[in-house]
RNA sequence: GGGCGCUUAGCUCAGUUGGUUAGAGCGCAUGCCUUACAAGCAUGAUGUCACAGGUUCGAGUCCUGUAGUGCCCACCA
């Protein structure tokens, strides 16, 4: 072959072995499961990525580990499904779309309206999910694509509704109020993560409450000490302080600490409300305050306060709200009576009159500069206001018990065990989950309700047939509440039965619920719109669908998911059905693997509903969604910054990808993926005018909005280029940098190698000659092949070992050391000699037997590196397996097999005891000594030349190795690999053979190599190198020695490790004194 | 503030129930186009295992504390 023949081209083969692939065997893709074939099944449902955006590298890690697991148990021979799909992730996705539509349009929701709006988030989800899982298949994905599912689409919809409605009929689900993080400038309520954090200067407002009980007299305390100098003796007051002053006129009480002896005297009297003379009480609350903090007084807001809402409910505090949904005062009849002269003024403009009035009464103490951090909205970039508002919630006390119960008890395991905690600790708080939110994008709450007789009629006929429209939906309802298609909540009472629908005169004036477990019946939908019913506007929170997705993919609660018989051949459609959704075989899933961060949204929720719904039952015991949970670290910048799309540093797959090639990246991303620490990965953009790479996302801020960093300006000749996150014109403009970290060339090095070795070594010597290949003995084997065999079982055991318990990088570094340490540096190097032809020089004396030996081991090791390989680089090995089959259709040494069509649906490797060979293994650790020795001094000596100026040499003329009877034996038989890999002329064997003059050497226990530095090289530097060895191994021995001296040491110890030591010492000793006769015998 | 991790070579990280002289990749140094591979080969150098105590015959490993760092949760009137 040419030198440098070309490297290892991964884009050229990519494209081609995954269509290979999803042609599969002509029948059905490789990829798809196969509920028919009779295989145990092994089950993943893939964590759905957010349809917001493309996907990043935190993805691509969690996807690769995936596929390693899915494409594993696929070759072990089970029925392996993966089930793809993508998340419609609510309120992230609409404020994309909206923020899109404001800088496209220049428009609002409300301007175009829910329906357009939703379907403008329809046009994007399909261009987001096609790109997602384009990214998806470019990153090798096993997915059964046939089944890709949304959360949003019908199939798990059905599973959403359907849920909604067990919970509902069950009590489970309640409405209640709770506090929101409301936008004021687009009327919403925003999730918390959709919060950021800002620094914002203000003050903190001293305020003085005047005690209003005490007559105006001095308030004496109970323990009879002096009054605080703050609470003035004529007119006592407590004073408070606020960065929201304007919330005061929302307080319904002033809190202290029970034991604060300062107000032990006013806790239960009242104070008056500064500005609005409201007389509000002075309550104890050890939580919500704390005596040492301020002026251990605080104000109560429970209507404007996460913490004094808490404290509201402990206390039995009225809720008032002081706000409009556009963040004005209230000016309604209430506000208009309550706030006075403040009512209708805007949130900020309220509170400079506030304060000002505040100081013309002399009721401000003082107000001290103050910066803080206040919520701001994502969306609108304006500062939230904490609102109560009407929700729904899911109770979480009868849901959440079995959930813990499941992980107490190992049905559900997590790797690393740690995360259980995570689970535990959370879902035992059991705090009721929030379930709606303000959206249009997202599962509408399939409830309708009825307020009463709110109707004006424009005729008494109108009326009379409303009554008969609403009598008619009376009947329907009892009927549909009988069958369990519809249930019924009257105010107060969750739960009503069909009799309650026997009350005519209820029915028609009491504020109820109706919530229908198929809110795509869309003849009842009208039915209850024609009888004055309206449906709830809210959505549901996205994660209530994530919670379903290991079943709702799989066509939960669909008939046939509790049938365990495979439907008839007669009837395909059904068969299809069946096929799809079949839950019966799928469900539970065999392993979820994610990040830790969403253990508590997601994991925890998968849980509680698998076994919420289904149980054989509805609302039985059910079955656990998946029995591992597979936890893998997080991907970090340069940095230490976690990596994603919001912060501005996260990296297209797709990059690296095109850079480095899909297996290089993968068996990269495994190798970093250990159990303890977060992958971090400093990452540079690679300039599209001058090639320069400049430092990624280094000034990013962390908090800033927007946070895209479309635009980087080039660090080598300044041009501007685009990120990938950029818009298309941009990029168009201005070209795009790619991602690129150095860190993934030991993925393309590796692939690389592999290839190398493959195609220019391996196979290259497989194509002459057509003797098919027949068993081997034992006998038939030189050293060399039984330590590689005995190596590959090794290889075999710790790969299994190590996925099996999650520890990928230990399985990738397992198959990297074996293949380039063992296999490429030794065994190929040894074999060379023995596939040398006839005629050429120096061919192996048994010639012909040895090179069909050596040929069978190395078709044979490659054949069993491929399969162990696959799962974690799926394309080069597959391209390997397709030329390896071309030269050598059957491998095996004692037993052979036929490669086989595809390597994706190949055997998985099994340990063979039989050739595992401690024996071959220690005989070669010797051997590797004896050249690594040789490999030294030959080095040495042209380290001395080169300095010298003289011409370096290619070989060692001649070394001495003095062993002992059996070692001589043993060193005699590879006297030839010796001499090739020591690169050495010539060399000695025997018992008492004499040193050489002038010689450098190495000692080793039971052998020692000599070579004559006579006419090579001037001998300080070995004199240096055997002084330093010789202080080495003395102080050594004297480690050793003064502990086996230690009598607590040798009486405490195993045994075993003395008698090492015992040993150690020994061997040193004699060491020793070879060292200092070879010092002695090359000094003057 | 609570919880969970982390701190080992210049960088990124391994290091199993405590037990030989603490390892890998990259980088570095030296020499090599040795007929698979320069994305390569060979050889070599590089460590106060964050710090301070403790347990032990023996600590990178176990315990306590301190400092730094990251994530998750809760967030201070």
């Amino acid at each position: 072959m040419a030198k440098g023949g070309g490297t290892y081209d991964p884009g050229a083969i990519e494209t081609e072995i995954y269509a290979f692939w999803e042609r599969g065997d002509g029948h059905r893709s490789y990829f798809a499961a196969r509920p028919d074939s009779g295989r145990v099944p092994f089950t993943i449902v893939i964590p759905p990525p957010n349809v917001t955006g493309a996907l990043h590298l935190g993805h691509a890690l969690n996807n690769t580990l995936q596929d390693i697991l899915i494409r594993r148990k696929r070759m072990q021979g089970f029925d392996a499904c993966w089930l793809p799909g993508t998340d419609h992730a609510g309120i992230a996705t609409q404020a994309v779309v909206e923020k899109r539509l404001l800088e496209t349009e220049k428009k609002t929701r409300n301007e175009i309206g829910r329906e357009a709006l939703v379907e403008r988030i329809w046009k994007w989800k399909d261009e987001y999910e096609a790109r997602i899982l384009g990214q998806l298949r470019k990153m090798g994905c096993s997915c059964d694509w046939e089944r890709t599912r949304f959360t949003l689409d019908e199939t798990c919809a059905r599973a959403v509704y359907e849920t909604f409605f067990r919970l509902f009929k069950d009590g489970l689900i309640y409405r209640g109020t709770r506090l929101v993080n409301w936008d004021a400038a687009l009327q919403t309520a925003v999730a918390d993560d959709e919060l950021y954090h800002e620094s914002v200067k203000g003050h903190l407002w001293h305020i003085r409450y005047p005690v209003a009980d005490s007559n105006g007299a001095t308030e004496q305390r109970s323990d009879g000490g002096a009054a605080p100098s703050h609470l003035h003796p004529s007119t006592p007051f407590l004073t408070i302080a606020t960065t929201r002053p304007e919330t005061m006129l929302g307080d319904t009480a002033l809190a202290v600490h029970p034991d604060d002896p300062r107000y032990q005297h006013l806790i239960g009297k009242h104070v008056t409300l500064p500005l609005v003379h409201r007389r509000i009480p002075v309550i104890a609350d050890p939580i919500l305050v704390d005596p040492k903090f301020g002026t251990g007084v605080v104000k109560v807001t429970p209507a404007h306060d996460p913490n004094d809402y808490e404290c509201g409910l402990r206390n039995n505090l009225p809720q008032l709200n002081i706000l409009t949904k556009d963040g004005r005062i209230r000016d309604d009849d209430e506000g208009k009576r309550l706030f006075g002269p403040y009512a209708g003024m805007e949130r900020y403009a309220a509170r400079k009159q506030i304060v000002k009035d505040l100081e013309a009464a002399s009721l401000l103490e003082k107000a001290e500069p103050h910066e803080h951090e206040v919520g701001h909205s994502d969306r609108s970039k304006t500062p939230i206001e904490p609102m109560l508002s009407e929700q729904w919630f899911v109770k979480m006390a009868p849901l959440a018990e079995p959930a813990l119960e499941a992980v107490r008890d190992g049905r559900v395991n997590f790797f690393p065990p740690r995360y259980a905690k995570t689970y535990l600790d959370w879902l035992g708080e059991k705090r009721d989950w929030c379930v709606s939110r303000q959206l249009w994008w997202g599962h509408r709450i399939p409830v309708w309700s009825y307020y009463g007789l709110a109707h004006q009629f424009a005729s008494p006929a109108a009326a009379i047939a409303h009554g008969e429209v609403r009598e008619k939906l009376r009947l329907r309802l009892q009927t549909l509440v009988a069958s369990g298609a519809v249930a019924i909540c009257y105010e107060d009472e969750p739960i009503a039965n069909a009799a309650r629908l026997d009350d005519r005169e209820a029915f028609a004036t009491k504020k109820h619920r109706i919530c229908i477990a198929d809110p795509g019946n869309s003849e009842l939908v009208k039915q209850l719109a024609d009888a004055g019913y309206e449906q709830d506007p809210d959505v549901l929170d996205t994660w209530f669908s994530s919670a379903l997705w290991p079943f709702s993919t799989f066509g939960w609660p669909e008939k046939n998911s509790e049938q365990a018989e495979p439907p008839p051949a007669s009837n395909p459609e059904f068969a299809i059905r069946y096929s799809q959704f079949a839950i019966h075989r799928y469900y539970p899933t065999s392993v979820l693997s994610t990040a830790r961060d969403i253990i508590s949204l997601w994991v925890a929720r998968m849980v509680i509903m698998g076994l919420y719904n289904t149980g054989d039952k509805p609302a039985g015991p059910g079955r656990v969604p998946f029995s591992h949970v597979c936890i893998h670290p997080v991907i970090q910048d340069g940095n230490g910054r976690r990596m994603s799309k919001s912060t501005g540093n996260g990296v297209d797959p797709l990059d690296l990808i095109e850079l480095y090639g899909t297996d290089a990246m993968r068996f990269t991303l495994a190798s970093m993926a250990g159990e303890t620490q977060d992958l971090r990965i400093p990452v540079s953009y690679h300039c599209p005018h001058c090639d320069a790479l400049t430092q990624h996302s280094s000034v990013v801020p962390h908090n800033k909005f927007p946070r895209d960093i479309p635009k980087v300006k080039c660090k080598g000749c300044g041009k501007e280029f685009a990120t990938v996150w950029a818009d298309q014109p941009l990029k168009d403009q201005l070209g795009v940098g790619l991602d690129t970290s150095e860190r993934f060339e030991l993925g393309r090095n590796f692939c690389n190698k592999l290839w190398q070795a493959a195609t220019g070594f391996v196979l290259a010597n497989l194509t002459e000659e057509s003797n098919g290949p027949r068993t081997l003995s034992r006998q038939q084997l030189a050293l060399e092949d039984r330590w590689i065999l005995s190596r590959l079982q090794a290889c075999i055991a710790e790969v299994d070992r190590r996925i099996e318990a999650y520890q990928f990088s230990d399985a990738a570094g397992a198959i990297y050391a074996f293949f380039w340490g063992e296999f490429c540096d030794w065994y190929v190097e040894l074999v060379k000699p023995r596939l040398a032809k006839k005629g050429d020089a120096a061919p192996d004396q048994r010639s012909d037997e040895s090179r069909l030996v050596a040929r069978q081991v190395l078709a044979f090791v490659l054949d069993q590196t491929l399969r162990l390989l696959h799962p974690i680089a799926p394309f080069v090995t597959e391209a390997l397996w397709h030329r390896l089959n071309a030269v050598a259709a059957w491998r095996g040494i004692d037993e052979l097999q036929e490669g086989g069509p595809a390597l994706i649906v190949a055997e998985w490797p099994r340990v063979q005891s039989q050739w595992i060979d401690a024996d071959a293994e220690l005989r070669m650790s010797r051997l590797q000594d004896v050249v690594r020795a040789l490999r030294d001094v030959k080095t040495r000596v042209n380290g001395i030349r080169a300095a010298a100026r003289e011409t370096v040499i290619r070989n060692l003329p001649q070394a001495v190795l003095r062993a002992d009877a059996r070692l001589t034996a043993e060193f005699e038989a590879s006297r030839a690999a010796l001499l090739t890999l020591g690169n050495c002329d010539a060399i000695d064997i025997g018992e008492r053979l004499a040193k050489p003059p002038e010689a450098a050497s190495k000692i080793f226990a039971g052998y020692e190599l000599y070579v004559s530095l006579s006419g090579l090289a001037n001998l300080d530097l070995e004199r240096q190198r055997l002084g330093k060895e010789i202080d080495e191994t003395r102080g050594h021995i004297e480690r050793i020695g003064s502990k086996l001296g230690n009598e607590s040491y040798v009486r405490g110890a195993p045994p075993a490790v003395v008698e090492r030591d015992r040993a150690k010492l020994e061997e040193l000793r004699s060491k020793l004194t070879s060292l200092e006769e070879n010092l002695a015998g090359i000094s003057n």
